[in-house]
DNA sequence: GAACCTGTGAAGAAAGTGTGAAGCGTGGGG
DNA sequence: CCCCACGCTTCACACTTTCTTCACAGGTTC
């Protein structure tokens, strides 16, 4: 399923964004401001962003090119302002398209759906870790060619592993990707899911090493 | 090398996508009014056109719908207003895309490209999928020869599978295909549809797989 | 050895899926 | 104008898969 963060000042604007886009099937998190927008990316890694321009504090076009220091997610602008220089502007600082408030939700949709399908041509969406293969356009992972089968929970484990493969990644890491809105503890189940996933990669291919006390590790073969 | 027509009265906008366009290896026509526009076009076939939709004398849409009584050639919309209306109306007459000033190059480059490659499954009307063939351009199914009775969304539904036949293709990337512009929650609807078409492949044909939580998949054999 | 951490089988809970049947809206024929 | 056929959607409910919790057996650290 496709993640959109939406970064907006106002909870109505929020509120009616949100609505369309789960009524087409996206997971959407919602940030009132710059940084916990900024925030909300870093940990969720989304597919899209819609930002607004005028934001409180930290204005859109602020957080626009402090995003793009180390983020090339697609990123749609919104706004109720209809200057040029200002759309020029945020085209060069790295937006993928603006759309003026107020608009209809059918060319919203659009828009995100061309940004998206742009973003996946100019970036490959697949992770790879020693013979394990992950398209995450797909959902779909592959181990020495074969096909890998995986339950959503355990893609989305194993995809936060192979993104920084070699390098530990603590229990708290990995918990507030894999379950992003969960109140309660999940460590439980997150040791169960590492024990299915282990099964599943076998001897052949990479390895989950357990960092006592810290995290784990994915090393390749 | 691939040629494209433009169609626009402003001679320094022509110049500039003319330029843009031929640094990309593009070969570049250009015309300043309708007439002499579709003139080009059926002298050149060209593999693509811009067409600005604010001309004097024959406006932009009355030259679309003239050209789509004889071509199918991918046309780009440039326009200066963002009407939703407007875009609305030139998409249904025709328009594979609508793109408003000022824009970017890179923008146009990417739009361009979008629609060429669509429609290069104009030219080839056909996808098949073991003994399943689907003719987009007449909307008939058959299945080992004999012809399948789908209704739209069926067809529609069994074409957004074949084209990514093997692969997995999400719930929402069915749901934005089938049902582009309904904004209710169609997930429903969706299982519904497999179920009937599953029937109407009986266990011959292809197969649609489902993958728990993230879409299905057809399958050959 | 005590305290803590980790791996894994098993089972109940939760979420997701398939399908018959009924309701709704539309458009053509009488 | 009404009626019917058709396709689409919604609902109900049984069924399947996935997730979480629990229990407990090692392991490690001090």
């Amino acid at each position: 399923m496709n993640k959109v963060v939406i970064i907006d000042d106002e909870p109505q604007v929020r509120r009616l964004l949100s609505m369309v886009l789960k009524s087409r099937n996206y997971e959407v998190h919602e940030a009132e401001d710059g940084p916990s927008g900024l925030q909300h990316i870093a940990l969720l890694r989304p597919d899209a962003v819609l930002l607004d321009l005028g934001l409180p504090a930290m204005d859109g076009l602020s957080v626009l090119k402090r995003l793009r220091e180390w983020s090339e997610v697609p990123v749609l602008i919104l706004s109720v302002r209809d200057e040029e220089a200002l759309k020029v502007e945020a085209l060069e600082a790295g937006a993928d398209d603006y759309v003026t408030k107020p608009f209809g939700t059918a060319e919203l949709l659009a828009r995100l759906a061309v940004i998206q399908r742009r973003c996946f041509t100019r970036q490959n969406p697949e992770i790879t870790a020693g013979n394990l293969t992950l398209n995450l356009l797909h959902h779909e992972a592959s181990l020495a060619g074969d096909r890998l089968k995986l339950t959503p929970t355990e893609f989305s484990l194993l995809h936060t592993l192979a993104e920084h493969a070699g390098r530990i990644v603590t229990f708290g890491q990995i918990i507030r990707r894999v379950w992003p809105a969960q109140l309660s503890d999940q460590s439980e189940a997150l040791r169960v899911h590492i024990s299915h996933l282990r099964r599943k990669l076998g001897t052949s291919g990479p390895q989950i090493i357990n960092e006592p006390a810290i995290g784990y590790r994915l090393i390749d073969s």
